[in-house]
DNA sequence: AAAGGCTTTCAAAGCGCTTTGAATGACATT
DNA sequence: AATGTCATTCAAAGCGCTTTGAAAGCCTTT
């Protein structure tokens, strides 16, 4: 059943039947009662190729997963933050499409996307630092907005961002004053612009504090729970290991406590740990006392604001872009506690 | 740049460039050459909508998320499946659609997606028993593959299983060899067919060697850390605990584990456990050796398989389904044990 | 020299929708 | 009675591609 179809059914012309169902003011109230009562009756909805091809709009959105990193992918968080982007999307209509990208080859993957129409705007994820898609989509005029930011990458781009800094930096003042001065910092891969962060709020603390920061303590990879085991494996082997961790996402702070556990030491006593909590469907951090002090902040959440926002752009490409910080709660869990005295 | 466009600049008949793109042979070879290289200069690629529109394919691939249980999304395991699939995808130029259906209601979100033509094809995932997608599917005559099987869903349909009650069958009798009787099964929801399977290995093991099965110790949720925790809390305080549990997924065996601990007990020497491990990116289960014992398979190569087989059926509709049973491994790591004697 | 067969190119139709610009009729206004 | 206005409806163009059916040009063959 199509258009054409539907409307020699009706005795209606194609215009007439069209708008009646998309809502133009000029069909007489019957006749729209009369088209949509057959749309229903027969089952029909406009094809959405066709739609677009004539609108030039796709109502889709797109993400666009590089091959090479298609960790992103596989990210726990990932799946968090597109939940909450694809709400949105649900409720707006919009479908969401993932473009993997063979090669790296980034510019040409959004290029593509422009060219062949095949979304309306687009989501930029992992923004590393001076990321070079913004400065690519700005040009190619497609809509997007950036979960993050990219320090270098220019001011006027829309992203919503945690207060990464402000929020490691807390916890590591949260850790100084339980009298902790050897501190590790397990982070995120630092090329990516929220590590970059962390870690200078991460020094910021440490520095005004006096506390001279140790090569040996700050660790850097993806964050996965291997990764948090290996590394707290091995710094819990130096001659002077840390008394604390500060850990970069809950999956990564599972195998810090397995690591931790492991060399027979309990945690929030012989070694305090801090996580940052996405607060991740599958990975909660506990019920009711959280098991893992952390810097909170819905990641599922900032998905919503950012499929939100980018509709919005989608709307009216001119509007200024907007830009949102969020803070992220320290909560306080039973991971940490006051600096073991002597042995 | 269009094709119209393009053709202007050449000379030639819009017939001729498009044929010479798509690789036709009735094109001259050097009238080829200068259609690409100009396609190239130009920067040139169609417009997706419009051939889709044309050619009646949209080169996209479905999966429809319930929002209900959204988090399909949000579950690690579904990224892995996911990012499997997509390889191929990206692989053979098709793109995935996430189609987020809001009320549950997946026979309208199927036929609308047939009806607009936005998909040549869908995965289903998460099968329940007598899952009525199937039916609706082969109704509508949209190419489908399954990721695992619906026990009374008929037989003719492709689809790719881990054989859930053997590998969990197999998983209960290694535990009875090392003098286990008091096995929990902390399992996935009920109503998913592989659920039902796995059950159904587990009690069928126990049957075996005549141990009567007991309903307390029968868990069934949503596979979440916070879950395994709760249901392993929850038994290990009854007058007769178990002395192995056999969980459902990494995620849920975290929980598992931090219970044990939190309990005071040690895992693999009080009480022994294993789990079902999809092999997920960032929660390997150990690297060298295995931190649970485990039956084991990878959902992303789940993923690849099952987008192979898809692509497949969308290029022959006609071919009779395949149905591939994947056998998972069962790998011994340090978690299990003999049953602790006495006190 | 005419007929037939290739190779190569083209004009035009069609995919299913939206949207422009025009037409129709009914009614109110002068 | 002529004009203007408004509410409805329609025919047709256009979105950018693919594909059908025809044509043009060049060789061979008879």
């Amino acid at each position: 059943m199509n258009l054409k179809q539907l409307s020699e059914i009706l005795g209606l012309s194609q215009t007439t039947v069209s708008r009646a169902l998309n809502g133009y003011p000029e069909v007489n109230a019957e006749t729209r009662e009369r088209v949509e009562a057959a749309a229903r009756k027969h089952n029909y909805s406009p094809n959405r190729r066709a739609t677009s091809l004539a609108t030039g709009r796709s109502m889709t959105i797109g993400h666009v997963i590089p091959a090479s990193t298609q960790h992103e992918m596989v990210n726990p968080i990932f799946g968090d933050f597109v939940a909450g982007a694809a709400g949105v999307y649900g409720e707006e209509g919009y479908d969401m499409l993932f473009s993997h990208v063979t090669d790296g080859d980034e510019e040409r993957a959004y290029t593509d996307l422009k060219r062949k129409g095949t979304v309306d705007g687009v989501i930029v994820q992992g923004p590393k630092v001076n990321d070079a898609r913004i400065e690519v989509l700005t040009r190619l005029g497609l809509p997007f907005v950036v979960h993050g930011r990219s320090s270098g990458a220019g001011q006027y781009y829309s992203w919503v961002d945690v207060n990464n800094r402000r929020s490691f930096k807390r916890a590591t003042e949260f850790l100084l004053d339980l009298g902790h001065r050897r501190i590790a910092l397990i982070n995120g891969l630092e090329d990516m612009d929220f590590a970059q962060r962390r870690r200078a709020g991460y020094l910021e603390a440490l520095a005004e504090r006096g506390v001279t920061p140790d090569q040996a303590l700050m660790r850097s990879a993806e964050m996965t729970e291997v990764y948090g085991h290996h590394e707290t494996r091995d710094m819990l082997a130096l001659s002077d290991p840390p008394t604390a961790i500060l850990a970069a996402s809950m999956i990564s702070a599972i195998g810090v406590r397995r690591a931790i556990e492991e060399a027979g030491l309990t945690i929030g006593k012989d070694v305090s740990v801090i996580t940052h909590d996405d607060e991740l469907s599958y990975l909660r951090n506990g019920q009711d006392v959280p098991i893992f002090t952390a810097t909170r902040s819905s990641v599922h959440q900032a998905g919503r604001v950012l499929a939100e926002m980018l509709l919005r752009r989608i709307e009216d490409p001119s509007v200024v872009p907007e830009q949102i910080l969020l803070e992220a709660e320290l909560v306080v869990g039973r991971s940490t506690g006051p600096v073991p005295t002597g042995d």
